[in-house]
DNA sequence: TTGAAAGCGGTACCAC
DNA sequence: GTGGTACCGCTTTCAA
């Protein structure tokens, strides 16, 4: 008899609405993931990997993306009453104040690649301040005495723990404090903020941005702009690893976002969150390594010794 | 009465379900994409334009990424478990007999830079024909003789009718037939095809890429691995215009995809079908246009004046 | 205007 | 095993 319906079933093509059934069982089988802009070259891999972790474990994504200027909250509340059983934050455009929101209706929500002081949410980042403080080390050890920084957005954490890194580096190694452009993770505001720097008087000889994305157009701004050698008569470093750094004509010397196991811990804070809903939330921090590519000058290099 | 009901309902944080409500509405208000690899420069940007017109006319994207070997159908019947109103496939590894199915349950189906021969599916594409034939008439125009194109996936339409356009095009024009090599659209066989071709005994002069992706790692190839220079030693053509295409670096000479329009196109090509569900499938070819960069040697250098 | 009831497509639990 | 029923949260229709 079993059998029978099986097979009138299978013969009908018959599907079952995992829409009807996540009325009865309160768990859709969907991830709310909120994405601002792919075009940073750090988000599509980390969508990628996520979806693929999810889809592994019987989750799917729904996703929304932050419109770049503005609120992203009104949009994200329609994403909630799709009763997601989970969300993950990757946008810095959304608000904090929605992770209270999420943690009332129970769903468990993990900030990845960015963290806030909510104790609602879960957080997964790289090791930010480590990394900045290694390339302010790489700096130093190069004989460079005039760092600057190109921030990212100066609300996101991940920018800001980048630069605190670097500057505390910068000051234990007895360099100066370091020069700061704002670069707002955006093309254009790393391209004003390169050509301001090197407009400067004293130009500065190493530059650390707070993204590869960044770091790139820098390095252009450098080459095409100016006319400058990298290294040899600017260095610069980023943050992230994304693809492109690896390239030959760049080999842009980063701190690498263990994406992999970024998206791992991620996934899993929220296997444990659905697992046990009064789990404590956890900030997770994984660590990356500096990435020596051909961007930076060596300390081995002639022109380190003065 | 109603105020108050509505008043309290904010008052006690009342989302409505959306899940529940598409349980007699018949909407879901969600739509499947299925997208093959974020890896290619073309498709974080295509998902993004997608995800922001889509949410626009009030829909979500339910994501569902392709693995990379073998069949995505099973887990794309899961998608369609959950009632998506219509699908976008911009992978080319999901089957087209899927479409059929779809088809079958009433779900619109658009395939996203891609055809198939199946009728149950719409499809937007970019002029791939159109865009081998302009870059077959530029090679020719500088007085190229040996060209060459670097395949995708020779099952993918894309790259099929990109290498038809430019056959033709060679052919029309007096040139040789092109030598080909398969590149797979990915980095690794895109380096393993140029490496092939430049260490042939009559070397390519100019060399199309059926991707923009893997015309940057072309030209990487014949810098970075031959010492060669782009465009004097060999020209080299892309197909898409990804945002690395146009960095000064790269200056990739390439035949647009015109990604907003044929967003757009997707979008209300669904909506038409969710109108209608009777009207007809269409295929809309989207024309580019060749963005002329620096990558190519021009009839007016000297070099092609023999 | 307000209220009650049926039904969407499943699941879960209960008798038989 | 097999069949029946209540219920998930919403919309729709029909009565009051």
């Amino acid at each position: 008899m079993r059998e029978r319906v099986l097979r009138a079933a299978s013969e009908l093509g018959y599907r079952p609405n995992l829409i009807a059934r996540s009325l009865t069982t309160r768990r859709t089988g969907m991830v709310g993931v909120a994405v601002g802009s792919l075009a940073n070259h750090l988000y599509p891999g980390m969508l990628q990997a996520l979806a693929a972790h999810l889809q592994a474990v019987g989750y799917r994504i729904l996703l929304f993306t932050a419109p770049l200027d503005g609120n992203a909250d009104p949009e994200l509340e329609q994403v909630m009453s799709y009763q997601v059983d989970a969300l993950v934050l990757a946008a810095t455009t959304v608000s904090s104040g929605l992770a209270d929101q999420c943690r009332a209706a129970g769903i468990p929500v993990v900030l990845f690649n960015r963290t806030s002081d909510t104790t609602a949410a879960s957080s997964v980042t790289g090791a930010n301040r480590d990394g900045g403080e290694e390339i302010a080390r790489l700096f130093a050890s190069a004989g460079h005495r005039r760092p600057a920084f190109i921030a990212g957005d100066p609300n996101a954490s991940t920018s800001r723990d980048r630069e605190q890194g670097f500057r505390e580096g910068c000051a234990a190694l007895g360099m100066p404090v370091p020069i700061v452009e704002v670069g707002g993770f955006s093309d254009d505001g790393a391209r004003r903020a390169m050509t301001a720097l090197l407009q400067r008087q004293e130009r500065p000889d190493a530059v650390f941005c707070a993204s590869d994305q960044m770091g790139l157009i820098a390095m252009d701004v450098a080459r095409f702009g100016f006319g400058l050698k990298v290294p040899q008569d600017v260095s610069v470093a980023g943050f992230d690893d994304a693809p492109p750094a690896s390239w030959p004509t760049y080999g842009l010397t980063t701190y690498v976002q263990p994406i992999l196991p970024m998206v791992e811990a991620a996934v899993s804070m929220i296997l444990e969150q659905l697992a046990d809903p009064t789990a404590p939330q956890r900030r997770v921090v994984l660590p990356g390594r500096l990435i020596v590519r051909t961007s930076c000058r060596l300390p081995s290099d002639p022109e380190s010794q003065p």
